[in-house]
DNA sequence: CCTTTCTTCGTGCACGTGAACGTTTATTAC
DNA sequence: GTAATAAACGTTCACGTGCACGAAGAAAGG
C-alpha cells in the first residue's frame, strides 16, 4: 500500500526473486509468449505470493491503451422516460472515472423491440470492450449474448433486472420478487377483504420480460402468504398505446367490480389517464417508478403509490462496480438489491431518483 | 482528454510555448521559489491558454507524498449509534480512493461534549492535512476552526449539517428546514383540527446544535403557512438518560393534553420507550434516523414515521467530493440536499441507511 | 561442424511529472 | 575589477510498467 513497500514489490522484485528479468515477468502477467513453462510456474507462485497489485499508475502511463466499456440499455421510449435516469447515473459515473482513460460506448436500444436489440449487440465490437454493463431485458437474446462475453472473458454487470445463473460480475437493481410482495402489502393495508384486484402488465414483449414476471409472483405470493382471500384478476395488454390500453382497462372493469389495481411498470400513468377520464379514479392504484407522467397522475391523486428502485444509483453503481473491477481487480458484492421506496404526494418533491 | 494530445499539453509542451525547460514550469506550477516574475506570468499564461492539467498518473508515481483527509464526525454514543453509518459511507469511500494515495485519518468526538470536539480538532495536524471532512455540531467552534482553514487554504466539506456564510466546498446533508416542513406535513394527515402537538428536543448542547433549531423552525413554520390553529407546546430537554427523559415528558403529559409528539432527532425512541411502558404508545409518534432502537420501535409500532437522510451517502459523497476537488481540481455542486425519505412498518425492511 | 530457425529471455526506451542537483547570469561586497 | 553570493533557470534521474528490439542458447537440418 504505502510508498514505502517499493523495495518488496513490482514487478522488479519479482524478477529479482525468480531469477529473472523484469521483461519475462511482465511477459508471464500478460499471458504472452516466449516463457517456458517452469519459469511461468515459478514466476506465477512468486506473484501470487507477493499478492502482487500492478501500480495502476505506472500502467496507464505507460500504457496508452484506452479503457472501454460498453453500455446497453434502452432509450427513452414515447410512453415512459424513465431509461433517462440510469443513463444519467451512468454518465455521471463515466465523467468521474474518464480520468483514468476510461472511455464509455453507449448502445441504446428500443424496449419494445426485440430486433433493435440484437441490432445493438451488434454493432458493439468485443475485440476493443473490456466490459460491458447492461440491462438484460430480453431473456434469450440476453442469456446468448453474456454466453458470447463469458466465453471472451469480458466482464459485465447486470442493471435493472437480473438473469440467474450466469456468471456477471454483479447486480445492481430491484429485488424483484419483493417489489411485488411489497406493493402487495401496501395494498393490504388499503382493500378489504374479499375486494377484487387487479394486475395489469404492459408490454410489447410481456413474455420476454421476466422483470414483470417476478413482480407479479411476488405480488401474488403475499396474498397466498397472508392467506388472503381477495380475487386477483390480471391482463397483459401488448400494446403501450393509450387507445388500446385503456379499451383492455375498460374491458375488465366493465366485468368486475376492482377496487385496486397493480401496475407492474412505469406505464402506470397510462391506466391512471384512463381511469381519470373514465371518473373512476377512486380506486387504488399502484405502480412503478418517478417519471414526468407518474408523478403528475401522483400529485393529482390518481396513483396512490409509485415504488421506486434508484434507477439513477442502479446506473452509476453499477458502471463502478465495473471499473473497480477492470481497473482494480476490486470484487464487489454480487447481488445489490435496491431499496424499496415508497413514493406518495406527500413525499414526492423530496425524492431523488 | 486522449492520449494523442500528448504533443499539445503537458509541461513540457508548456516549457516550448514559454522557451523556459521543464523544470521552470514546475516550479511555477508549485509555486516553488526561483523564477523570476517575468517568467512566472508568462508561463501563468500558456497554463491558462492551453487549461492544462496534470497527469495525475504521472504526478502520483513520480510523487511519493501521500494525500491526506481528515475526518472529524462524532464517535457512536451510548444513546445512539446513527454515526455508524455516515463512517461507513466515509470507509466505503476510502476503501474506493486509497489505490490513489489517500488516507484517511479519522477523529470522533463525542456529541454530548463540546469539550472533545475541541480536543479532536486540536489532534489535527493541519500542515499534513489536504482535506477536511466534517460534521459542524457545534457552531461557534466549528467556525473557528473552518476559518483557520480557508487561512491555511485547504478545503472542506461538511456532512450533516451546514453552517451559512463560509467557504466550505460544498455540503451533503438534509434541508434541515424542509425536513421539519415534511414531518409537520405527514402529522397535519392524522391530528385532527385544534388537538395539541409537543416538540421534543434532546440534546446537552440544545442551543449550540443549530440542526434542531432548524428542523424545528421549519416544522412550526408549516402550521403557520397553513394557517393550522394547533397549539404547538415544546420542551428541551438537556439530560440524554431515559430516566430524565421520560420524567420530563411524563411532566408535559399530565398536564396537556397531546395528540402528536415530534422528536427533532434521533432520540425518538428514549420516548417511544416511555410511551410504551406508560400506555401512552397511541399518540401519533414522529422523528428522525433508522437506527436499531428507532426500528425496533417503528416496527412494534410505537413510532409512526422516521424521517431519514441517507446518512451513509453523506459520508460516501462528501468524501469523493473532496476528492474529485483535491485531486482532479473538479467542483461540483455546493449544496447537495439528501432526498427525504419516509419510513414506516411498511417499507423499513427495504430501507438502505 | 556449420548454418538456420525457434525458443527463451534480457535490455533499453518511453510515458509525464517531481525534485535534487548543476549551471549560468545577475547582483552585491570589498 | 574581482570574488563571493544570490537569483534564475536547465538537466537529469526516478517513479513502475508496457513494449519493441535484439541477444543467447537450444534444436533442427544439411
Amino acid at each position: 500500500m504505502s510508498a514505502k513497500d517499493s523495495e518488496l514489490t513490482g514487478v522488479k522484485e519479482i524478477a529479482r526473486r525468480a531469477n529473472v528479468s523484469r521483461g519475462t515477468v511482465d511477459r508471464v502477467i500478460h499471458n504472452r509468449t516466449g516463457v517456458s513453462q517452469k519459469t511461468i510456474d515459478i514466476v506465477n507462485a512468486i506473484i501470487k505470493e507477493l499478492d502482487y497489485q500492478p501500480n495502476i499508475f505506472a500502467r496507464s502511463l505507460a500504457s496508452k491503451k484506452q479503457v472501454v466499456f460498453a453500455v446497453l440499455i434502452p432509450g427513452v421510449s414515447l410512453e415512459t422516460n424513465y431509461w433517462e435516469e440510469p443513463l444519467l447515473g451512468i454518465t455521471e459515473a463515466g465523467a468521474e472515472i474518464s480520468p483514468y482513460g476510461i472511455t464509455l460506448k453507449k448502445y441504446l436500444y428500443d424496449l419494445n423491440d426485440k430486433k433493435s436489440f440484437l441490432e445493438q449487440i451488434a454493432l458493439i465490437d468485443l475485440s476493443t470492450v473490456q466490459g460491458v454493463l447492461l440491462a438484460p431485458s430480453f431473456i434469450e437474446e440476453s442469456e446468448h449474448f453474456v454466453k458470447k462475453l463469458e466465453s471472451r472473458k469480458i466482464p459485465y454487470v447486470f442493471i435493472n433486472s437480473d438473469i440467474q445463473g450466469h456468471d456477471s460480475l454483479s447486480y445492481f437493481g430491484p429485488d424483484l420478487y419483493k417489489s411485488g410482495y411489497l406493493s402487495a402489502h401496501l395494498m393490504k393495508y388499503l382493500v378489504k377483504e374479499g375486494e377484487e384486484i387487479l394486475i395489469v402488465n404492459i408490454s410489447k414483449e410481456i413474455d420476454n420480460q421476466h422483470h414483470l414476471l417476478r413482480k407479479e409472483e411476488g405480488f401474488r405470493n403475499y396474498f397466498i402468504d397472508k392467506k388472503l382471500t381477495n380475487p386477483i384478476l390480471k391482463i397483459d395488454i401488448k400494446q403501450t398505446d393509450y387507445a388500446y390500453v385503456s379499451k383492455s382497462i375498460e374491458d375488465v372493469l366493465q366485468r368486475h367490480h376492482v377496487a385496486a389495481v397493480f401496475v407492474t411498470n412505469s406505464r402506470v400513468s397510462t391506466v391512471a389517464k384512463y381511469l381519470k377520464r373514465s371518473g373512476a379514479a377512486n380506486r387504488l392504484l399502484i405502480g412503478f417508478d418517478y417519471t414526468k407522467e407518474n408523478l403528475a397522475y401522483l400529485k393529482s391523486g390518481d396513483i396512490d403509490f409509485l415504488i421506486c428502485q434508484k434507477p439513477r444509483e442502479q446506473g452509476y453503481k453499477g458502471l463502478m462496480a465495473l471499473y473497480q473491477f477492470v481497473v482494480h481487480a476490486k470484487v464487489g458484492e454480487k447481488n445489490n438489491f435496491m431499496p424499496i421506496d415508497i413514493i406518495t404526494s406527500e413525499n414526492c418533491d423530496f425524492y431523488i431518483n
